[in-house]
DNA sequence: TTAATTTGTTAGTCATAACTAACTTTTTTA
DNA sequence: TAAAAAAGTTAGTTATGACTAACAAATTAA
């Protein structure tokens, strides 16, 4: 008997792997993504990576040569984006109406946007009056999964004298952004790169009156828009 | 090597087991549960509860004799009266809030009643200001799992001449909420039976000057007290 | 009280999604 | 350009939670 394939109903896995894959490739454009890449990124086996890589290929979500490289098909694109939209949403729901920090909010939102019901997230979204924004900073897709991608760099890409502005910030690690609000940084600051140390990497900078030396790993988790 | 149990962390399968136990016990309190009834009740093959509630009696929420009736441990009435906290509570939000009319709303919290975090739902419960009732006139238990069972017996138990107020109705099936709202019937509506038709047991009832005939599978999913 | 029926159990299978270990292909570097 | 390293694939195993088919125990009815 031939495996029947469920076309339509993604299983919270595979939505999982197609968004890390639509993360993975706007992160970074220009390098293609591989099988390994993907594994680690998943914190998963590169043999588990490999056999789901297949099944979405043949749902019609991936493509790639053997041995090649990963893309998106359309579709595969689509079902990210709506994943990226309903874990944004409930980020800004939770921090907004539901006292959560910005640290709290990701892991609930990583079951979150696995819950499937079109007018739950668009009722949750006029519910909120379409923010345009999620507590990190990031943008949130509309209803039709369209939304601006604002050019953001890390801080760590810039040189001493540069001013910058924090557009957002890494959700991932509660560690991170715990220390991030410690500091005083918020989004928005703006930020004037004093010193760049060869020895480490480590950068000084400069917000609001306060100096601080922060990590070549930390201005890593950090996006900012470049001013000066 | 010996199998490793997961005491704590309960799949999304074993929380509905727990759950399901839960509601046929206090569903009828004088009748034993067993494990047909059980199948049944969830729709899967009695292999595959068996198979179920050997796991759950291993963890230490269930227990039973080979060949007897189930039961509940304290811990398996708990987990089952959290997940109905969260059921009813998101049920409350979703009709308040987000436009869900109350026969929109079980298929969508029973997928949320699914998502762990303290946090999230004594938050949601608090942004509430705590409410009592769920959309379809459940009580909702408290963040200590404690409410009232609110004395209720269905309509197709009474006889002519009662008259009696809607307290609840059956929320699991879209056709009949939809059907309930049709006629005109809400919660705390006065009923008053005026015929119970011996041929097919369907019931004349008259309600704000409505006057209806419904069948006795109507009756069953609708909950009642009786005034006189 | 025996036979029929209902209820409960076991064994074996399948799908999903993880793993390790071994292997192959591609890319890099010496 | 040949060896080494990295990247990708395959095979075989495990756990979860379904299923069917066959069987055993308990209950009900004759
Ligand atoms: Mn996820
Ligand atoms: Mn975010
Ligand atoms: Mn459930
Ligand atoms: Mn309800």
């Amino acid at each position: 008997m031939t495996n029947k394939l469920n076309l339509n109903n993604l299983t919270k896995s595979e939505e999982d792997y197609l968004k890390a894959i639509f993360q993975l490739l706007i992160e970074d454009a220009s390098v293609k993504v591989g099988n390994n890449q993907l594994a680690d990124y998943l914190k998963v086996s590169p043999a588990s990576t490999n056999n789901m890589i297949k099944k979405l290929k043949a749902k019609g979500y991936v493509v790639s040569e053997k041995y090649g490289k990963l893309d998106l098909t359309e579709r595969g694109k689509s079902v990210a984006v709506r994943l990226i939209r309903k874990h944004r949403l409930w980020e800004t729901f939770l921090c907004n109406y539901l006292n959560f920090t910005w640290d709290e909010v990701h892991d609930v939102a990583e079951q979150l946007e696995h819950i499937k019901s079109r007018k739950l997230i668009d009722e949750l979204d006029r519910f909120m009056d379409f923010p345009k924004k999620d507590p990190h900073g990031e943008m949130i897709p509309n209803a039709n999964g369209e939304y601006s991608i604002i050019p953001k760099i890390t801080l760590s890409s810039l040189s001493e004298g540069d001013v910058c502005q924090l557009v957002a910030v890494n959700d991932g690690s509660v560690h991170f952004l715990k220390y991030v609000s410690e500091i005083g940084l918020v989004l928005s600051s703006e930020i004037k790169i004093l010193e760049v140390r060869e020895f480490d990497k480590s950068i000084r900078i400069k917000f609001d009156n306060t100096i601080e030396t922060v990590t070549r790993k930390f201005a890593d988790n950090v996006f900012v828009n470049k001013v000066v």
